[in-house]
DNA sequence: ATTATCTATAGATCTATAGATAATGC
DNA sequence: ATTATCTATAGATCTATAGATAATGC
């Protein structure tokens, strides 16, 4: 988990880099917890620093306000689904039921992150507008790349052939079809298991391209 | 706008019931349009007095809480959405062209009240437990609605039959389809119109049906 | 000497209410 | 007399920092 790349510009006053980011990991995983209990602005930054396990003075000395530790949280979130999301498509044998697979290690990376995702859902307000913008684009990366994945499919096999606007739209679909699962997981949850939705789903969207 | 069924839990002193309606009115479209623009937890209970027009004491002899402004915006924009989709469905002439004619109508609510509806993903979290139960299930009695209509089509059309749970989850599908419109559209704005998504949605979720 | 950590608290809120005042209806 | 409204503020936070202390490396 190399945070050492998007979350350089969170200012801190300690020298020693590799320091850094072991108590910002500290962080990340005290106050990710915190905030899915409780959300954002009912954790203090107190509890944040008792639950990291020092005093809050030493937490402003690697994170200069609460917001930034939402965006380190945030782009924490994102880099695991990220990873996660490229070794699902790896993975992914690429044969005729290609499409069905990638769907399938999709919506298991959502299973598995189902309250890290909502929690992003939820708070992304809350960033200050600079940090709020590096999200979204993490967002659009995630997206990305089930977009490459669509249209390598469309080009080669004998899909009918969609427009790129089309396939860019399936994309954020399948996207959000899996969010969905974590954020109607209320109603969900209680009628099918994780199994039954990634059928279910997968037929409905395989629809559009048969 | 009938308030008066649904949010009659929510406690007040003052005694003319019409007199609480008006001034809830006043509260309500205050506090969203603040909430919207800063958020919940940043609006401040004197701001929304302010716009509403009257003192911080009078504010809180219509409600007992900040929570409860909140919950009265969500009931709000809740009751206004599922009239918007109910009238939708009157609307839709009913012919080949049902289910496409539906989502047409109810994206367009969803385009309408875009900002509201972005609004009640966001801080629905915030509520008390008591009052988030009552917007969840605000929310299925919206989906439900969609679901009668599909129940319909598949029966009697010529689509092929498909079981209760896939039509159910088709509804829901439908449903955050709508929503991704107000919570992507930082992205989707710039790439489509609302006619190009309802043209492109639509292709898509009827792929399912066909 | 420099770097990291802690304690104690300044300063700035913000919600909710108590008690005073004004308006309404008998 | 009752109902509605207002002003003023109690009381309870919570973020962020200043200044003191401890640990580390030359």
């Amino acid at each position: 988990m190399q945070q050492s790349i998007r979350t350089k510009d969170v200012h801190t006053q300690i020298k020693n880099p590799a320091l850094v980011e072991r108590r910002r990991r500290q962080i990340i995983d005290a106050a990710a917890k915190l905030f899915i209990k409780k959300g954002f602005h009912k954790t203090t930054t107190r509890q944040i620093a008792n639950a990291a396990g020092f005093s809050i003075g030493s937490l402003y000395e690697y994170v200069a306000s609460k917001e930034d530790i939402l965006y380190l949280v945030c782009e924490s979130i994102h880099a695991e689904v990220e990873q996660g999301v490229s070794q699902a498509l790896n993975r992914a044998s690429g044969g005729k039921e290609l499409l069905a697979e990638v769907i399938r290690e999709y919506f298991m990376v959502c299973h598995r992150m189902s309250d890290f995702i909502l929690l992003v859902y939820q708070e992304t307000q809350s960033l200050p507008s600079q940090w709020k913008k590096r999200v979204l684009e993490n967002e659009l990366r995630i997206t990305g790349l089930i977009v490459k994945v669509l249209a390598g499919i469309v080009s080669s096999k004998d899909f009918p052939h969609l427009d790129e606007r089309s396939i860019e739209l399936a994309a954020h679909n399948i996207t959000v079809l899996g969010h969905m699962w974590t954020f109607r997981r209320w109603f969900l949850s209680r009628h099918y298991s994780i199994e039954d939705y990634i059928e279910c789903q997968t037929d409905f969207i395989l629809g559009t391209f048969t």
